[in-house]
DNA sequence: TTGTATGCGTTATCAT
DNA sequence: ATGATAACGCATACAA
C-alpha cells in the first residue's frame, strides 16, 4: 500500500525506492539491455508495487510523439458517422493510439478551432470524418501530421480519402437482380444533391446498360430519403409501369416505404417485385416483411481502413488518392427464396 | 510564410524573432500585467504570424492538468452509448476540455487496460458510460482523478452517477394515459432482466395504484426489445383481455410492433386503444402510423449533466449519490388527436 | 553496470 | 519591465 495514494507515482519515486538512480530505473523498466537482472527485476517489482504508470506527457514531450490520433467529425449525430468511429476507435486502439474526439457540428469556426487544439495537444495524425459521401474542401494545408478523410473525399488529390464505394454497391444490387432473371428494375432513391444517390443510380444503370436494358420508368426516381417517398415513389411508379419487377432502392429506410406501398397495391414481395435496399441499417432491413436484401456500406471496416493507413502514414508510408471501400450484398428475402 | 513550414513552431522560435526572452514572451502571450504594451503587441503580433500553439504536452506537464477527460464506454456499438457521448463532447467541448475516448467493447480486461492508459495520459477526470441502465461494480477505486458514471448507476454510493429515471418517465406516461380516461391498461415490455424494464413497470404501476386501477392482463407482459414480441404479445393480450383501451410498452421498438398486430386485428389506435412506447427513438416513434406517444429519455441532455457533473468536481465540487435524470413526454397521435 | 547531466516546451520565481 | 533559471517527468548520451 502506498502511503499517500494521492501523491502520483513517478519514475524519481520508483528509482528512490529501488535504491538506483532514475536513469537505471528507467532503462530497467524500458528493457534496455545494459542493466544488470537483479537490478532490473527490483525496479520491476518496485514498480509494479506502486503501480507506476509512466507519464506520457513528459514521454511525449521527450519523443515528439503521443501516440495519439485526433478524430474530428462534422457531425457525430448523423447515422453514418458512429460506425465509422467505431471502426476507427477499435482499429486505433489495437494499435495501442489514442483517440482525441472532436465534433465540430457542421460549424467551418468549431473545426478550425478543433484542428488548433488537436495540434496544440500534438496529435500524431488526424482522421477527418465526413458526414456524408461526397467531395468536401480539403482541410489539409498548414497540417504537420498525416491526415486520412473518411467517408466524405477531399478535392485535393494529394489527400487520402478512404469512401465508401456507391457504384460497386449499386452493381452488386443490380448484378444479384439481373442474376434472379429480374429484367423490369426500377430505381427510387434519395435527393439527387447527395452524391451517395447519384453514384447509386450510375451503378444500377451500367450494369442494366452492359445486359442490354432499361430502366423501368425510364429515369432514377429522386426524392426524399424516407419512407414516405418510397410509399410514395412505389405508388406513382405502379401505376404507371405496372410491369415492374424489380425495384432497387436508394437506402433501406426508402425500401421499406416501398414494401408497404406494394403490400396495400396487393404485389407480393419477392414473388411480383423484387425489391433491394441499400445501407443495411438494421431495423429496416431486418423487420420490414419481407427482410430486405441490401448493400452493407461495411462503414465500420471503412473506419478500420482510415485508422490503418493513418497508422501506415505515421509509419512513414503516406499514401494519396481515393480508396473506395467495397460494400457487400446481404441477401434476404426480398429478393427471393433464402436457401438454409 | 514560415521558412520551414515542418518545424514546429515554440514559444522560443517566437521569443527569438520579437527579440525577447521565452519569459517575456510567455507573459505577454498569457496577458501577465509585468510586461511593457509595446513588447506585448511585438510578441502577439510574431505569434499571430508563425500561429504559434504553445505546446499542450508541456503546458500540462507543468500545471498538472491537461484539459482532457476520459470517455470509457463499454459498449459503443450499442444505442444508448452514442446519444450521452454526443451530451458529453457537446458539454466538455465548450468548457474547453477535449475528449479522449476509449471503448472497452464489454470486455473487463480491456476497461482495466483503459483506465491505465487514460491515467498515464493523465487526463483530469473520467466518465464511465454504461451500455445498460442497471447498476454496476464501481472502479473508482484507485483512480486519482474525479469520475462520474453515466446512464448505468454505481453501486459505491460515494461515487457520482447520472442515469435516467425510468420510474419517473414511466410515471408521465401512465398519468397521461390516465388524464386521456383510460382505465384499463396493459403494459407489455422487455427482458425482466433489465432495470429500464422493472423500473418503467413500477412507474406504472405506482400511477395505477395511486387512481385505484389495476392492471390489464394483471402482471406487465415481459418478453423481448423486439417488434415480434410486440406483435405476439398484443395478439396473446387482446385474446385474453378484448377490453384493453391502453398498452404502455417498454420501448418504441415494442410498440410498433403493437400497433402493426392491433392493425391487424382491426382495432383503432388511438381510438379503440391508446399505445405509448419509451425512447422516442426516431425512427419508430415517426414513422409508425399513427406517431408513437412515447418518453424521451434525454440522453444527450443526460450526457452534458455527467459532463458538467465532472466539470464542477474538477473545480473541487465533488458530488456522490445518484443523479435522475427526468425524461420527458413526447406526445403524439397514438394516445389521441394532437392539436395544432 | 550504474550514475550524472542534458533537453523536450512551457510557466513561475526571482533577480536585475 | 525584462531576463536568467528552475522545474515538471522522462529518456538518452556520455562519463565513471
Amino acid at each position: 500500500m502506498a502511503r499517500h495514494p494521492s501523491a502520483p507515482v513517478t519514475l524519481t519515486e520508483v528509482a528512490r525506492r529501488a535504491g538506483v538512480s532514475v536513469a537505471t530505473a528507467s532503462k530497467a523498466l524500458n528493457a534496455r539491455p545494459d542493466v544488470a537482472p537483479e537490478t532490473r527485476a527490483r525496479v520491476l517489482a518496485v514498480a509494479e508495487e506502486l503501480s507506476f504508470q509512466p507519464n506520457a506527457l513528459a514521454r511525449g514531450l521527450l519523443s515528439g510523439s503521443t501516440r495519439t490520433v485526433g478524430l474530428l467529425t462534422d457531425e457525430l449525430a448523423g447515422r453514418f458517422a458512429i460506425p465509422v468511429l467505431l471502426g476507427v476507435e477499435n482499429a486505433l486502439g489495437d494499435g495501442q493510439l489514442s483517440v482525441l474526439l472532436c465534433d465540430a457540428r457542421g460549424d467551418a469556426i468549431r473545426r478550425r478551432h478543433y484542428i488548433r487544439t488537436l495540434l496544440a495537444r500534438q496529435v500524431d495524425g488526424l482522421i477527418i470524418l465526413g458526414d456524408r459521401n461526397d467531395v468536401r474542401t480539403s482541410l489539409t494545408a498548414g497540417i504537420p501530421v498525416p491526415v486520412v478523410y473518411a467517408y466524405g473525399e477531399s478535392d485535393d488529390p494529394r489527400d487520402l480519402s478512404v469512401v465508401a464505394d456507391d457504384v460497386g454497391g449499386a452493381r452488386l444490387a443490380a448484378e444479384h437482380l439481373l442474376a434472379l432473371g429480374r429484367r423490369r428494375v426500377a430505381h427510387i432513391t434519395g435527393e439527387e444533391g447527395y452524391r451517395a444517390a447519384r453514384d447509386r443510380a450510375a451503378g444500377l444503370l451500367r450494369v442494366l446498360d452492359e445486359a442490354g436494358l432499361a430502366l423501368a420508368a425510364g429515369r432514377p426516381l429522386y426524392g426524399a430519403w424516407s419512407q414516405r417517398w418510397g410509399r410514395q415513389a412505389a405508388r406513382m411508379l405502379l401505376a404507371a409501369h405496372p410491369g415492374v419487377d424489380a425495384v432497387f432502392c436508394g437506402s433501406d429506410q426508402i425500401a421499406s416505404g416501398v414494401i408497404d406501398a406494394l403490400h396495400d397495391l396487393g404485389r407480393r414481395v419477392p414473388d411480383d417485385i423484387a425489391v433491394v435496399g441499400y445501407d443495411n441499417w438494421e431495423i429496416f432491413a431486418t423487420e420490414s416483411r419481407p427482410p430486405l436484401t441490401t448493400v452493407d456500406l461495411d462503414l465500420e471496416r471503412l473506419g478500420g481502413t482510415a485508422a490503418r493507413q493513418l497508422i501506415a502514414a505515421l509509419e512513414g508510408e503516406r499514401g494519396s488518392g481515393v480508396v473506395r471501400h467495397p460494400g457487400r450484398l446481404v441477401v434476404r428475402e426480398s429478393t427471393g427464396p433464402v436457401p438454409g
